[in-house]
RNA sequence: GAUCCCGUAGCUCAGCUGGCAGAGCACUUGACUUUUAAUCAAGGUGUCAUGGGUUCGAAUCCCAUCGGGAUCACCA
């Protein structure tokens, strides 16, 4: 233990000693927050000069003790709780048992540390030099902070010291992170705005929010590499879901008209600063719709998303140096249109081998295994994601790559699908759902030969899928959301670790 | 998975042409009844990531390992 872990301990031995205990278990009452006192505190000045104080004469906070400030026999402190830091203002004579100094003096002065829990009750008043605190008359300790936290100060500025900054060591003690370093408060109280303001426009579409398997035994709907665990009593392999696009799907067979759920998804794939090993989408499914409808409710309800966030209520985001606008409509450009458009090259009337040329000629990375269909995507990964940057809706992809995906009412070979692309990354995902059983079982079918010949992330067949659609699906639109990716770009950042509260790390040691 | 960079006090960092382990904040002791990066006086911080090597001597040079970051590859 280091020194001051050594002299904490202490300092608990000895409020144990005094009859204090540091862990007490009755609830502490908080009747105010610091940014309510902060920002409604209010005194009027009378003619004598003196101030008459208005509200919060009696309040109530609970925190973590900050910063202290000692002036002989007065003392300041820093209180902070969940909306912000107030200072505290603390007198001897108002806080001593007569001539007994021995809780000002010893436990205040001595064996009170930074980070400790703390309730205070007081009044709200303004100090000489204006700023709003609160003038504490009992003062009880919560709970003790037996290791010091990283101390960040800000200066009259604005600059801040000794800023806690280290990403390994903000990633492994988020709390401590979240305790020092308000501004990554904040990132997380966006992404929960997010989520929540994407839900209640759901709810007012009427859809129902669902919950689907985690643990599956075929993982369909997506192209991926899987986790794989065991169950026991059934002894049998399960996987971790990738997707959970069939089981939505099923639902819409079930007569639900419209299901929506926020998923945890698991990839057993590479990590880095845009890829978690489990990350979060949303998907929603849509009876009687097709993908056109979905661009607009994409449109709507982002724009929405964007206004909840924005603190003037502007459809705009600042982020990777742009000003993305999300009020619609967005550009709507077909893959191939796109292609032609940042390269010259027009896909369609070129053949498998020509596709492959170029790919060589602009050191594309290619392999054998790619059909005309993953070539297209190769080039378009390449040449043109990284250009659309304002929302933009890329539609219409070819049917090789999209095997769950309704085959497109006009162009042979296309499928109706579209991605949404914002500062160059894709964000959404969305189709014509496939509903024709008989296409379905071959789509699966196809997928079953690229599997064998060597592509990893094929899809396996499922039976059941299959079976349910025999049974009948209504035509349906659905869509998948990369929550992580929305709130990176909502909060500016880069790296998905800043918007995962616990981002998977190597052990410690 | 590949390449590059980083790891020194609780935190932020300096020290790296090899020669006694450093600063600010935090911490300890004392002064101060409206301070606020409080101030003033005095004081102690340590497995220099880990293991090996070179050397009279290694935080410093070399090798390996662990952890993190960035870029690339794969993917959302």
């Amino acid at each position: 233990m280091t020194e001051q872990e050594l002299l904490r301990r202490e300092s608990l031995q000895k409020l144990r000693d005094l009859g204090i205990d540091p862990y007490p278990a009755e609830m502490f009452e908080v009747t105010a927050q610091a940014a309510d006192i902060l920002s409604n505190y209010q005194e009027e000045e009378l003619e004598d000069g003196s101030k008459n104080r208005l509200n919060y004469q009696d309040v109530a906070l609970a925190g973590r003790i900050m910063a202290t400030r000692e002036a002989g026999k007065a003392l300041f402190m820093n209180l902070q709780d969940s909306s912000g830091r107030i200072q505290l203002y603390l007198r001897r004579d108002e806080l001593s048992d007569g001539e007994d100094f021995t809780f000002f003096d010893v436990v205040l002065k001595k064996l009170l540390d930074l980070g400790d829990y703390v309730g205070v009750q007081g009044y709200a008043f303004k100090t000489k030099t204006g700023e709003v605190s609160v003038r504490v008359l009992k003062f009880k300790i919560l709970s003790k902070s037996l290791r010091p936290l990283p101390i960040v100060k800000r200066d009259a500025e604005g600059n801040i010291h000794d800023a806690f900054t280290d990403p390994e060591q903000r990633y492994r003690m988020r709390y401590v992170d979240l305790t020092v370093n308000p501004e990554h408060r904040e990132i997380f109280i966006k992404r929960s705005k997010l989520i929540k303001t994407m839900r209640a426009y759901l709810d007012e579409l009427g859809l129902l929010e669902v919950e689907t398997p985690i643990l599956q035994p075929i993982h369909g709907g997506a192209a991926a590499r899987p986790f794989t665990t065991h169950h026991n009593t059934l002894d049998m392999k399960l996987y971790l879901r990738i997707a959970n696009e069939l089981y939505l799907k099923r639902l819409i067979v079930g007569g639900f008209d419209g299901v929506y759920e926020f998923a945890k998804m698991f990839r057993n794939e590479g990590m880095d600063r845009t890829h978690n090993p489990e990350f979060t989408a949303l998907e929603f499914y849509v009876a009687y719709k097709d993908y056109i409808w979905m661009m607009g409710i994409t449109e709507q309800m982002l724009e929405r998303v964007a206004r909840a966030l924005s603190p003037d209520g502007s459809a705009t985001v600042e982020a990777g140096g742009h000003t993305l606008d999300f009020s619609g409509p967005y550009t709507r450009l077909t893959m191939f249109d796109a292609i032609k458009k940042y390269t010259g090259l027009d896909v369609e009337s070129v053949s498998e081998n020509e596709l492959r040329a170029y790919c060589s000629k602009e050191h594309i990375e290619i392999d054998p295994s790619m059909g005309k269909a993953k070539l297209i995507d190769e080039i378009f990964g390449e040449k043109v994601e990284a250009h659309l940057i304002q929302p933009t809706f890329l539609i219409d992809y070819p049917v090789e790559m999209s095997p769950l995906t309704k085959k497109h009412r006009s162009k042979a070979g296309l499928v109706e699908r579209f991605e949404l692309f914002v500062l160059g990354k894709e964000v959404a995902n969305a189709y014509s759902e496939l509903n024709d059983p008989i296409d379905q079982r071959e789509r699966f079918e196809d997928q079953l030969q690229l599997a064998e010949r060597g592509d990893e992330e094929a899809m396996a067949m499922d039976e059941d899928f299959i079976r349910a659609l025999e049974y009948g699906m209504p035509p349906t639109s659905g869509i998948g959301f990369g929550i992580d990716r929305l709130a990176m770009l909502f909060t500016g950042q880069t790296s998905i670790q800043e918007v995962l509260f616990f981002p998977q790390m190597r052990p410690e040691h």
